[in-house]
DNA sequence: CCAAAGACCGAGCGAGTGTTCGGTCGGCAC
DNA sequence: GTGCCGACCGAACACTCGCTCGGTCTTTGG
């Protein structure tokens, strides 16, 4: 059965743009093509599912209607089972989507970084915080409602997630061998890092006291003591 | 409008309790008024609540339906509102009772621990761990659920989550102010260590490799770090 | 010019929702 | 004994739920 998912699909991989052009980011850095996991445009989803996105972050799965649903997407509830087949397919569709995004977003910051595990760990750190906040209703939907997910669903999910959890994972490990960063608990650290990037969509506005980047500095310079790294001095 | 919440109505503050007298809990263990907040026996909750609880861990409010919750208390439909006049009032019921237990208990902590900041840290630390480790079904639901309350009770639950968090804020200015804590972001971190501690709650299993003070070394380990505290060696 | 396909909708299906009505029953005060 | 009250229940109310049937338009290929 097939159903459409994403209205445009961007690729974040490194590989998808030439190299030879340097354009520059904001704080004058210069910024080849690999920072194209940094940057973030509008969504990605199709208008049915940025509605059920919409009212699942306002009232969570069980608490909407597919009528509230097609409502949001400007169609009837025919219109809109024309184009998923079910409202547990609206949820899937969401959180699929979001960590394929987030995986291929990690993956090539990650790639990105080179060798050392101190950059490896900075790069993925910030990937997931510029995850959380440019795709913060995404990523809340997704830590809210795995249990909304039926049982086959879910696995594919959690699947997912525990791969994004295991390449955090794999640079703490080698960070503490080659001995740059300093924990007695490398899986536990690990996961409190990623808890609290996650936790970040809970409580971020755009409108609040921090920008992006720095929120990223903050957090990046927590996370980094969370793993016991040489901390580039205090800001 | 009166309907009864708890079973067992106990109070964790200290001042409960007279100096000199030694009480001793259900299981014998000498229990001087200074470690209550540590102690946790079974629930708190009515049948009905705990019912409730149950559910709702496992579908979400809006996923459990008043006859599962009937059922599970072992109660007809209108013998569930003999007790509470509604569904919503069984989440308030949950989340108000967690929440004045939370800090109840998170207050005795930092009392008993004297005026240092990093005494008061440590104590309000291990209160938090210790609380969404035996609670952790009514932290799930606390810190899930609160899109599912009514605006007015929302906003009074949201009172209390705040009030516990600047308890900890107030703990960790105090410590920078007075040299013992370092870090550049004092309320930042503050959060960083809340969202840890709660995350604690989405991932504990009593049958995991981590028993309760275990996991609150790790924890605490990580908390230090976090705001810069001078850690007393690694273990 | 016409058939096919895609996009969409009005109306409605059976099942389930939170809640309530009108009771029954046992224990207790007097 | 009598009246009362708390605890509880069978049945049903009005409504909403996810989903589907049968249809109408518009676009497109030949």
């Amino acid at each position: 059965m097939m159903f459409t998912v994403l209205r445009i699909t961007t690729s974040v991989s490194t590989r998808c743009v030439a190299a030879g052009d340097n354009p520059v980011d904001l704080y004058g850095k210069r910024m080849t093509a690999t920072h194209i996991w940094r940057t973030y445009e509008g969504s990605n989803l199709s208008p049915a599912l940025a509605s059920a996105l919409n009212t699942f972050v306002e009232q969570g799965y069980h608490g909407t209607s597919v009528r509230q649903i097609a409502a949001g997407a400007g169609l009837s509830v025919p219109g809109l089972y024309h184009h998923f087949p079910s409202k547990q397919a609206l949820l899937v569709g969401i959180m699929d989507a979001s960590m394929d995004e987030l995986l291929d977003r990690t993956r090539s910051a990650e790639n990105e970084a080179g060798p050392l595990p101190s950059d490896r760990f900075d790069a993925v750190v910030e990937s997931l915080l510029l995850f959380h906040i440019h795709r913060r209703d995404a990523a809340f939907v997704c830590s809210t409602e795995i249990r909304s997910l039926e049982s086959a669903n879910r696995a594919a999910y959690i699947a997912k997630r525990d791969e994004e959890q295991r390449l955090l994972d794999a640079i703490v490990v080698d960070g503490v061998e080659s001995g740059v960063f300093d924990t007695p608990h490398p899986a536990d650290a690990s996961r409190a890092v990623t808890t609290m990037c996650v936790g970040v969509a809970t409580w971020y506005r755009p409108d609040g006291p921090l920008s992006p980047s720095e929120l990223v500095a903050v957090y990046l310079d927590i996370a980094r003591r969370t793993v016991g790294a040489a901390t580039g001095g205090r800001e």
